[in-house]
Order: C-alpha cells, then structure tokens, then sequence
RNA sequence: GGCCCGUUCGUCUAUCGGUUAGGACACGGCUCUUUCACAGCUGAAAGGCGGGUUCGAUUCCCGCACGGGUCACCA
C-alpha cells in the first residue's frame, strides 16, 4: 500500500510557521517511506475562505520546497459527494434527520451549560419519526453516536487514546442547507484520496473521535493519526499575531532562508541526539513520525537567526547577492559590488535582510553621510594617514591579498597598528565603523570609487 | 465545568531503571582579530510537588498542582 499524507489547511489567514512544520512533517513522512504528500484547501467555510488565502498558502509552501506531489484539491468541490455519502448512511439507518433549527440548538446547550450538564446535542430525533408538521421543515443529517462502549486512537505519536462514547453526541454532518460539515468533509475526503496517514496538530486530537464515527459507519478502514503538539509563542500561550512574526512569509520577508527555516521547524519537538543542523535531505532520512515529542514548544527567535546564520555562511554568494539585489535594486555596477562583497559579507549575516543593509554601503557614487562613530573616527591625524594611504594605494595592485598586504606595508611604515589605519579606512569607505574585511571593500569598490572615497574623506 | 494531552537548564532538546543528567541557542569570561561576525576554550544553568514499585528512579504507577487543547448547522 502506498503511503499517502495530506496537509489540510482551511484558507481563512496567511500560513504560519504552525501549519507549516505540519506540512513539513507529512512531506517528509510520505517521501521517507516512498510515498505521496498531497494538499487539500478545506474551503468549506465560504464566509471565511478567500482565493487571497489560497495563493498565499500555496505561495508559502513553495517558498519552503513543501509543493504538493499533486495539484492541491480544493474541498469545496467536493460537495456532492460529501452529501452523498451523508444520504448512504441516512438510507442506512446510521443517519437521522434533525429538525432544530440553529436558535433551538444554542438555546439546548446554554440550558443544558447552565445546568451543569455537558452541552450534548440530547438526541430528540434519534428514534423518533417525523411527523406530518415537519414534512415542510428544514432538516440537518446528524449521525448516530455509539452510545456505549469507547473508541480508541492508537495514535502515532500520542500514543493510546481512549475516549468513552458517551462523551461523544450526535453531531451533524450535513446541515440544513445542505453543505458538509468540516467533521464529515474531512472523513470523506481522506477516504477518497486514500490517505494512509493523518498528521496534524493535537488541536484535532478530541475531534478524532468524532470523525472515528464517520469511518466505522461507512465501513471503511481508518488512517493512522499522527497528532502533532502545536507551536507556542514565546509566553506559552497559542500563536497568535502579536507573537511576532509568526507567518512563513513574513520570515521570508525578514531575510529568513527557506532551508534554514524548515530545519528550525523541524527541531521544535523532535530531535535526533546532538545533531542541530539537519538538512531536507538529511532528515528525508533519519525523521520518524514516532520521534515528535507530545509536549509543546515555544518558538525561539534567537535560535532562528542562528541557524539561518549557518545556512547563510553555506549558500551560494550568487543566490544570496541575486536575493540582496532583489532588496536594493542596484545598477550593473552596484550589482558587481555586492556581489564582489558577498563572499566576505556572508560569513557575519544573519538574515539577508542584514546582508542588504551591510551592501548599502557599496552602492552609488561616494561614501554613504558617516555616522557619528565614523567621524569621531575621522581625527585631524586620521585624515593626514588616509591622504598617505591614498598615495601608497595609487600603485597597489588592486587585489585583495595585493590590497592587504599593502595596507600592512603601510601600517608599518607609519608606525601604528594596522587598527589606526584599517578603522579610518573604514569610516571613509562606508561611513561606518562595521563592515566586511576593509581589504574585501576596498576590492569590491574597485580603485577608482575607493580611492574617491578616501578623497573626500581626508 | 466535562473529556483529552502535556511538565528535563531561560528556550529547543538527548536520556528509552544505574550517567559527574549530554548537546544547541541565548547569557558571562577568555583566545583569535582591521570593525562586526565566525571559530575555539571556559563559566553559570534543569528533571513541578507528594506518594508508591524497585537494591536503585528524570525514566514505571497513582494523586495533586500548573500549562495546553477540545467540547458549534467554524475549520
């Protein structure tokens, strides 16, 4: 059999960082064992979906290297068949019709809240036939809960669940006008598509149960469940948006690589050892499902950058100075620097948000206004070396090691440390007092930019 | 409130009855150094509480506390 996994998002909000370690733990679950990882976009809700959604959630996932191995399927499609296979079990007698309506319902759970007793649908239309009154009405197909007994989980990663069937009511799986509800779409669907395995956050673990009675009542063989802990925020509470950038764009837009963010997400309840930095391809062969630990997990920020550090210092200099110039749109020339300083600027970045603003320096003509560092950095003394310098560099092979060297010569000669020359340098190159390797700048800007940046600086 | 799940350094985690409880990020110190980083060394830092079971519990069981999730004609 083959093995085949899902990622069902409902498209009311932009992607985030949740949904999308979910998505991630099913590609790698389908793809370790051979199998497929599909999409499904549970767009039941038309009041809440929006095409917007969709996009985003799409654009996300490709962003990630998450795309599904098929076009995604939207459930509003699906319609018809979600109320066929409703009317099956009503013809079968495993379905009732129910004829409150929405007010009567809420009024039902709030007496019955009220009372202390569980806000349990109490079954009224269970066992009773309708009546001439009611051959007009609207009715809603609820279906019949096993009372007795219990219904267990053998969950991948939650281990044994077991939940008595009296905790369980009638609920509702096609409504009065027709469309599905989630509970019942989802069953359906996932025993359309053949998925073999369900991995989702725990938030569905108690709607299992329910969707268990789906399965049974069809006759037809329930998926493994694999419920994954959610991700927290920094306070322990559920992610929300004023958590911060919690929405997989947004670490895009923040200058996140998408290879450092999946390994980050994928670090956040599962572990293997002391190994920190796992590649896709690295955990395509060493992730189980089994491994994900129940607890949840906070975010953590700091890390984040850490690792996207580390696969900023492994990228390509041409993808990460291709991705600056998407940020700062240079000219030919502009372009050249940054990618002259890529190599040099790579290894201190940790986002490519930084690595832009580290490359702002390099573009146009002249240096960018000094800040106050680099002008206090500019003495009467530092500006009479920078002159010398200027004519000690005028015959410099324009090399880095060539430039280094000479800047060393040169330190030497004046008699200083190679600092009281480096740190004016660098105040006149770029206004600041931080910058890549003084020899790596002064080679990007080429002779003639740099030397008339010394100029006007001294 | 009922039901379900969880609880190891600040954070992410390793440990699958016997360890000086390991690693990573963050934090302090040192080294390297042309700034900032990187790297290396080093320091501080953890099993919620109470009972069991056992020669021995972080690990198994029970209770409590705390945290989270879920109880819709939302998904």
């Amino acid at each position: 059999m083959t093995i085949r996994t899902r990622f069902a998002p409902s498209p009311t909000g932009f992607l985030h960082i949740g949904g999308a370690r979910t998505a991630y733990f099913n590609a790698l679950f389908a793809h370790r064992h051979g199998g497929q990882y599909l999409l499904r976009i549970e767009d039941t809700d038309k009041s809440r979906s929006t095409p917007e959604a969709v996009a985003q959630i799409i654009e996300s996932l490709a962003w990630l290297g998450l795309s599904p191995d098929a076009p995604p399927v939207m459930q509003s499609t699906r319609e018809a068949r979600h109320a066929e296979v409703a009317h099956a079990l009503l013809a079968a007698g495993k379905a009732y019709r129910a004829y409150e309506t929405a007010d009567e319902l809420k009024a039902m759970r709030e007496a019955a809240q009220a009372e202390g007793r569980p806000p349990h649908y109490n079954g009224y239309w269970r066992d009773r036939a309708p009546g001439p009154a009611e051959a007009e009405k609207p009715f809603a197909i609820r279906i019949k809960a096993r009372r007795e007994g219990s219904t267990v989980v053998n969950d991948l990663v939650q281990g044994r669940v077991e939940v008595r069937n009296a905790e369980l009511d009638d609920m509702i799986i096609l409504r009065s006008d027709g469309t599905p509800t989630y509970l019942h779409a989802v069953v359906v669907d996932d025993h359309d598509m053949e998925i073999t395995h369900v991995i989702r956050g725990d938030d569905h673990l108690t709607n299992t149960f329910r969707q268990c009675m789906v399965f049974d009542a069809m006759g037809w063989a329930r998926p493994e469940f694999a419920h994954v802990p959610l991700i927290h925020g920094a306070d322990g509470a559920k992610l929300s948006k004023r958590h911060g950038a919690v929405g997989v764009l947004e670490w895009r837009d923040q200058g996140v690589l998408p290879e450092a963010a999946l390994n980050a997400l994928l670090r956040l309840g599962w572990g293997h050892g002391d190994t920190e930095i796992i590649t896709h391809a690295e955990a395509q062969n060493i992730f189980d499902i089994a491994d994900v630990g129940r607890a949840a997990s906070r975010m953590d920020y700091a890390k984040l950058n850490h690792i996207n550090g580390v696969y900023l210092r492994a990228a390509e200099p041409a993808r990460l100075a291709a991705m600056v110039a998407e940020r700062l749109s240079p000219d030919a020339v502009g372009l050249a620097r940054i990618e002259a300083l890529m190599p040099a600027m790579q290894e201190r970045a940790k986002s490519v948000l930084e690595l832009a603003e580290g490359a702002r320096f390099a573009l146009g003509h002249g240096a960018p206004p000094a800040d106050e560092k680099a002008r206090a950095m500019l003495t009467e003394e530092a500006q009479g070396r920078l002159a010398r310098l200027a004519q000690a560099l005028g015959g410099a092979e324009w090399t880095k090691p060539a430039l280094e060297a000479c800047l060393k010569t040169f330190a030497e000669a004046e008699g200083v440390k190679l600092g009281a020359v480096a740190q004016p340098l660098r105040a006149a190159l770029t206004g600041s007092l931080q910058s890549p390797p003084i020899d790596a700048v002064l080679a990007a800007l080429g002779r003639e930019e740099a030397l008339f940046r010394i100029a006007a600086a001294s």
